[in-house]
DNA sequence: ATGGCATTTAAAAAATGA
């Protein structure tokens, strides 16, 4: 089963390069994030016809997360959103199960300007989804959380560390975050195939970042323990970023045994 | 340290992203 995550950055401006993608990379199950969508304009119908069903979380102008399958898999939705705050209404996060798989769809806030309100809320949201993430080990079922993390783990995730020090997809509160995360017992799939490679999944738009191969890794897949035998392959559509009207991020993806 | 670009909303300019 092939799994991806995509940071779209815009449904519907994307949409040629989303339904391009589908059919040559042809995921069986696809995160997608930043919809910027309202539910009633996201194009549900052009997506459907490349032989995917659905489920979306959408949002006015911001966030908005959805997960696709292949229209001979069922999706079993099991929540929309993160408890902890019943005052958020940010589309972030997005749970199913595929294939006798638990899916987590995430969107993790950016955070920027730190330290301020939105740091604060990003660390708030860390949480939150560290607690949904005990929860789903414990349940001891195959759990794959993926998704726009907005972190780079370490410095090997970055182009150039020492320009990202204070920055909130990468200070040290942040990167602690997403280490005690990864502790509770999830594998980081892209590293555990490629421990030492530089692999980036966004590019700035500006100053030729794709070309200079100025990049961050923040897109990630954590696995459960029970899929580390499961992992049989994983990678990014680097082309992707290349092409015409394209998002500022990559697709993610990852091969599990049946 | 700043601004470079892209998208959405909505009809110019602001907010957000990373």
């Amino acid at each position: 089963m092939k799994i991806a995550t995509y940071n779209v950055n815009g449904i519907n401006a994307r949409l040629p390069v989303v339904l391009r993608w589908l059919k040559e990379s042809s995921p069986d199950v696809v995160c997608l994030q930043e919809l910027k969508s309202p539910d009633e304009k996201i194009p549900k119908t052009e997506i459907e016809k490349t032989g995917y069903k659905a489920i979306w979380h959408g949002q006015k102008r911001w966030n908005g997360v959805a997960i696709l399958a292949k229209e001979n898999l069922e999706i079993q939705e099991m929540s929309r959103g993160l408890e902890g705050d019943p005052e958020d209404i940010q589309s972030r996060y997005l749970e199913a199960v595929i294939n006798d798989v638990v899916i987590g769809c995430l969107y993790l806030p950016n955070g920027n300007p730190a330290p301020g309100p939105k740091f604060d809320y990003k660390l708030r949201w860390f949480e939150r989804l560290s607690k949904r993430a005990k929860e789903l080990l414990e349940h001891d079922v195959p759990v794959v959380l993926t998704g726009d993390y907005n972190v780079m783990p370490t410095e090997k995730d970055v182009y150039k560390p020492e320009r990202w020090v204070n920055d909130a997809l990468f200070r040290p509160e942040v990167r602690e975050a997403f280490h005690n995360l990864v502790a509770q017992g999830w594998t980081d799939a892209i590293r555990k195939i490629y421990p030492e490679e530089t692999i980036y999944t966004f590019f700035d738009y500006f100053r030729n970042a794709y070309q200079r191969n100025a990049g961050l890794r923040i897109d990630h897949f954590l696995l459960s323990p029970d899929l580390n035998d499961r992992l049989k392959a994983a990678g990014i559509d680097h082309d992707v970023r290349g092409w015409e009207k394209t998002s500022d991020h990559v697709p993610v993806w990852i091969e599990l045994a049946e």
